[in-house]
DNA sequence: CTGAAAGCGCTAACAC
DNA sequence: GTGTTAGCGCTTTCAG
């Protein structure tokens, strides 16, 4: 197995192959104007040295940067850690590298870290997470994306949809009617919700299509208290909380991410309130632990590392002359943690 | 707030502040050859024109890269998640990416992302996770490394001691010890253990502290069942089923991290037997969800964020004459999963 | 199709 | 103290 020198350059291989500078850079680069054979030659020779390019000299002489800069809410959420997995694996199959910011959910944050992002000239940005109803915050940030893409950057985002670049769109309207069709099934008629921070678009749209399934059933949203907190475990705690102190008549909560519903499931458990017997509770996302938990989680999945995949391949693709979509489809999980609302 | 104009470079600041290429470069390294009072008026106009250096230049005229590497076995794993956080943390407080690769706790490919972090000329290398029993492997990468930090490059691990490099040492032994010791008091006399795979050193370091707290009380190491498996949630599983059928006698089982935890109790729950009436279980690394599951999760808590921010800062100071170490100490989280063992 | 040479933006010797 | 200049290793015109 070759080592990569030290200190190997492409100087060195194009002596050893006995040709120019310029052409092995052509050759190894895949550009044309080699003929075929030389092209292979100079590639036999780089690799029995072990030459790696020097990504620095490369990118500085016009090159394009082959890491790509990934900004996630949280590296620590599942959600966050699993896309960030399939970003990694698609990367690492493509020998490109893969550099985590955190925004850590503070819209001013994000845009510091995408500015800082492209400062350091990395060839693609992803950004995974919900995006903002703040017209002005997402303004800035798709302002920011635009000129990096003229200035040839590929971008691609999980979960937002105002940027005007490839994106990968979870089904969150579609998951939330598929909860709502569940519980209304099950006979629940007086539903709270657990509904992440109110500026999320993530939040918004999931919320919508819960609401959207009750009105399909013919009943009205007024069956349906809605509770903001975080959108995170702790924020489950919270909302559930306040969800029985405000409405204790209840006899489900939909947790619109899995994190809260684990703070739910939490408040429930020390309550001693039986779940499902008492109060149902639905999760959104699927993370790993949700099958795992007692009861185990309904909810809905969304494929995660699979999003992550999709997102950087979408950016490895030439840019479309509009921004390209992909829809993600989602599952209804349905675990042990619904069940029929009690009588009366 | 200054935009970081597209292409706004070190001679535009120096123009602007009336003095040469090379002063501004010494002002904003904070190299010291420029008087004080020149250097806060060129940082200032940087600041005003929002100039952020072009890191591929910067390295490839031979300064300090200001990325770093970090290794993990796979991000979606909870523990390697949280220490990865941690990284981040500290990373973004200094101005630094960090680019996160996956070894798939395969020494080969771990070796493999070694080498191609080093070939991509990042200024500090962090490695997190188990090391591995075949010192041919551990010599590999100790020679990859050595090269490495002779170059100028700045290496810490997480959880490896044989690496010669400066490390942050998890309380994989005394925690055993104190897992040991915690059921030895309840009155377990036969206690099974859910061990990950076999080469890795935690596993064998958290096992010894377990054979250790047995010696200590006088007990033979015959009193433990071994089972050795994946070291992940899957690998808990197949380790339950096999103690099980094995050894049926077992009124604790102790899994070397939580993840296998997870799995165990899953068997037990699907199998209907009571935790911890009937069996005990501990886990190991107190993941975030451990005190979520139901019963929640007695296990050894390491502070996984604290020990990604430390090994950083580690690499981040001048290397010392001879690597250095920090201990992470270790708390013994009790909850619902361990109780008395069962009468007779 | 191939080679020579001019930079990419920055740091670090070396002069002044 | 401060400025000048020669590269760092690569890509990319531009000649041949």
């Amino acid at each position: 197995m070759p080592r990569p020198g030290p200190r190997l350059r492409l100087a060195d291989v194009a002596e050893r192959a006995g040709v120019s500078l310029a052409t092995a850079s052509r050759a190894l680069a895949g550009r044309d104007g080699v003929s075929e054979e030389l092209a292979r030659h100079v590639r036999q020779v780089s690799r029995e040295l072990g030459y790696v390019a020097n990504p620095y000299a490369r990118t500085l002489a016009g090159g394009a940067s082959s890491t790509v800069g990934l900004i996630v809410h949280q590296i620590d959420d599942p959600y966050f850690s699993e896309i960030a997995s399939g970003v990694i694996e698609v990367a690492a199959e493509q020998g490109l590298l893969v550099q985590i910011a955190h925004s850590g959910r503070d819209p001013e944050n994000e845009l510091r870290q995408l500015r800082h992002l492209i400062a350091q000239r990395v060839g693609i940005i992803l950004i995974a997470g919900s995006g903002y109803d703040d017209p002005r915050v997402e303004a800035q940030a798709r302002d920011e994306l635009a000129g990096f893409q003229r200035g040839g950057g590929r971008v691609a985002v999980v979960g937002r949809h105002a940027l005007g670049v490839d994106a990968v769109v979870p089904d969150n309207e579609a998951g939330g009617r598929a909860v709502g069709a569940h519980l209304l099934n099950l006979g629940h008629r007086r539903i709270a919700v657990a509904a992440g921070t109110p500026g999320l678009t993530t939040v918004a749209d999931r919320l919508a299509g819960v609401v959207a399934a009750l009105g399909a059933a013919g009943h009205s949203p007024d069956a349906l208290s809605v509770v903001h907190s975080d959108f995170t475990r702790d924020g489950g705690r919270v909302a559930a909380e306040r969800i029985l102190a405000a409405h204790p008549e209840s006899t489900a909560i939909v947790a619109l991410n899995d994190a809260m519903a684990i703070g739910v499931l939490s408040v429930l458990r020390s309550r001693r309130i039986p779940v499902p017997e008492r109060m149902s509770v639905v999760g959104f996302d699927d993370v790993s632990v949700a099958a795992d938990l007692a009861p185990s989680l309904t909810t809905v999945r969304l494929p995660m590392t699979e999003m992550g995949r999709t997102a950087l391949q979408l950016a490895l693709k030439p840019r479309a002359t509009r921004p390209r979509r992909r829809s993600t489809g989602h599952t209804l999980v349905v675990r042990d943690s619904t069940g029929p609302a009690p009588a009366g």
